[in-house]
DNA sequence: GCCATGGCTAGTA
DNA sequence: GCCATGGCTAGTA
């Protein structure tokens, strides 16, 4: 299993309403610093709605990048119930 | 050698 | 705003 199937399975178990980070993602790896390494992952996900990239953020509550494009990771975390202010997250809870 | 990061410093107001 | 970090891809030999 490579480091980014391991995000992919990780982000799977962050549920609707709730975000993550790439830093927090890392560490729950094992791999503590490599936050970007996942961002990586991320951009290159396979399986775009199956793996839920939307719900990282950065560690400070901006929102990071999407492969579809910032707008659209806005609308899809508004839909689910998260509150965005001036493109960050608004009450950031990380997911255990 | 690229980044969908992050933590820390300098230095402004 | 700088730079260390880490996994990955392109593309050379």
């Amino acid at each position: 299993m490579t480091f980014s199937q391991k995000c992919y399975q990780m982000l799977k178990t962050v549920p609707c309403g709730r975000v993550t980070t790439y830093g927090d993602l890392a560490k729950a790896l094992g791999r503590s610093g490599a936050s970007r390494a996942v961002g990586r992952a991320m951009n290159t996900n396979p399986n775009a709605p199956t793996v839920p990239c939307h719900r990282v953020v950065m560690s400070d509550g901006c929102l990071g990048g999407f492969a579809f494009g910032i707008n659209k990771k806005i609308k899809i975390l508004q839909q689910e119930g998260i509150k965005i202010e001036n493109e960050k997250v608004v009450d950031f809870a990380v997911h255990s």
